[in-house]
DNA sequence: TATGAATGAGTTTTCATTCAT
DNA sequence: GATGAATGAAAACTCATTCAT
């Protein structure tokens, strides 16, 4: 490589580190390896990064931030709890192409044996518990179903499932399986309230 | 070492690969770490098992097993949904206790990028898709409930929703949110069945 | 780092330079650690002195100007043999309190494998060799103690043992076996005179 | 490499490391240097003994032996100071041949910076103190000389003495000024009596 | 069955040094 | 004068794997 701007490198780096987590997973991300990717000398991973897992933190963060104010929109015009679902299932069928969700679960498996990886991971993880808590909360909030199904506890469901499917997705080679499962939700969510109703008292 | 069995020595590298696996990750997981774990020459991971992989798989096959045991014998005992839950919730505390699904989820993520991996652990989901799928055909098989959530695929949300809970628990450190969960899923199960209403006709 | 004069940037190179060569000994001493003690780009190192070594030589140049010149003025005053002990005791715990020894000796030890460096420092010991040889000279010249220890002699004496004094100091956690060594000095010094006695014949 | 015994390599090693170190220096001394001189794989410096480090002290430890066992029986013959000072001279011409010293010294300059490697070495200084304070004790020992000059003090100050003739020695290309010194030694020696001659009362 | 030795390619990381700006 | 980017080599060390014994 020619000398560049350092942030032309970093974006090089970023990219390249996402699609190496997601591609080769945690155990086959080196600064070799990603820097292979980049077409870029592999020390430049320390010069401006400071090592490899601050690199794929930076990674993570950027598709974060991109999937947060995408996600914003889309969610801000689901009324419902149907339509809700509705925009999880695209939300899902996105991050399945673009591999966002894969970044994430591949660095928290990576966290169970670092500690100090595992810190960076739980607060990046606080924003989207509360996106989807409030979101919850918009849609729901107020109703009888919310005293139920409390929007925060809702969100660390959804949080759990989507972490779940992701490592799920990797064992179903042709995503029928991941796909009746929203189509699950979809026939679920409209008859979500009908959970409110007063049960009958048991007898016995 | 001295003398030992073939066999006392292949169960010890089994126990320390799972052990190994469960603190240190699939990244952190060597065929010597795992040698120095089981307190063993590591030349005998390749002569046992052919590679870490073999072993590591073994080392979640003996697992399952046992734990498949454990849960028929649990979860036989359990007639409604309810106490299905309630049995879930226990499963789930001890599979914390004894790093099962760590073991599980962390060969998922490394699948990823190995093929060969990738189909061995599909092989090793399917039982539990099976066993998950035939208990809730005992328990709510011909119900209403059934019609709306088929046991295939609640089987399916089962197995998605417990690889996601593993993967939350490590952002978890005091466990409240995922002991969150399952009293949700506590309180919500007794009203599963109103899910089943007939829907008032929607104007519009 | 805001704009600076050139001359201001060497000054904080030099005294980085020290300070690293002395805490962290010559194999741990690069252009980067100097700089990031410094505060400065690393490029100024071979800017502004043209590599490491010759940064380190010029530290060296500067700790022996600064010397020199304090302890002309200490030996000055002494006029015995007994108070140049004294002052050598007190240069010692100076030197051991501002590292100036360390610096020589790490150079020295660095020397060995580099016949470039070695001609400088060889360079640079020989005033130090002049300086104490006049000294002795001015102390004990024309005395008969000067026919049995020729001030020459003696001067790479000191400079032997002083330099040893430097190494063994590492090795010597609480400082009181070099302490010991100067005050074995502090007694044998006033009696040095007496070696001059005339032996009586031996008899063969 | 052809498979060899295990010990055969180790030699090899330890030769190694002891010519590298002195060759070369500290700085220079990488497991690649001294596997490259041992015409060995250089990963078998961790293999064998762990790093770099410990590798370079078992160097030292083998020196040592073998020069403690050598120099106990050239000294044993010493009867007198002078006799003493005669053996030491040879000893120090051999150390210089065989590089002896600078092994000690350039571990000793290493060690400033490492707390770690600094403990080994004082641990293998102390029998060499240890060693002369017994050699001296039993040639003075008993003698108003040994008053004056205790043999513990007289033991530092010959390794202190030792240590910087290792470091001066690189700085005196023909050697001329380290034989000077030793000839002072041995003019002073027989003379050392002298210094406990009863002091006349000091006027004023 | 088990072991210790060996290997070459891999890892993260730092190095001195250059150069365009 | 000073800087940030870049590089290729080298550092320590670990890897899976093989093989003679």
């Amino acid at each position: 490589m020619t000398k560049q701007t350092g942030a032309e490198t970093r974006e090089r780096l970023i990219d390249a580190a996402a699609r190496t987590l997601c591609s080769e997973g945690y155990a086959g991300t080196s600064a070799r390896t990603i820097a292979r990717a980049a077409e870029v000398n592999s020390a430049l991973v320390f010069y401006h990064f400071g090592g490899v897992d601050p690199l794929l933190l930076a990674a993570l963060d950027r598709s974060s931030e991109q999937r947060m104010a995408a996600y914003q929109v889309a969610v801000d015009r689901a009324r419902t709890l149907e339509e809700l679902v509705e925009v999880a299932t695209d939300i899902y069928r996105a991050d399945l192409e673009g591999g966002h969700i894969t970044l994430f679960s591949e660095l928290v498996g990576a966290s169970i044996a670092r500690p100090e990886l595992r810190e960076e991971i739980v607060k990046r993880a606080e924003p989207w518990i509360d996106f989807i808590e409030q979101t919850l909360d918009r849609v729901i909030g107020g109703s009888p179903l919310a005293k139920l199904l409390p929007p925060r506890d809702l969100a660390y469901a959804s949080i759990t499932f989507y972490l779940g499917v992701n490592l799920f997705t990797h064992l179903d080679a042709d995503r029928s399986r991941t796909e009746a499962l929203f189509a699950l939700a979809e026939r679920v969510a409209p008859r979500a309230k009908l959970l409110t109703v007063r049960l009958p008292r048991r007898r016995g």
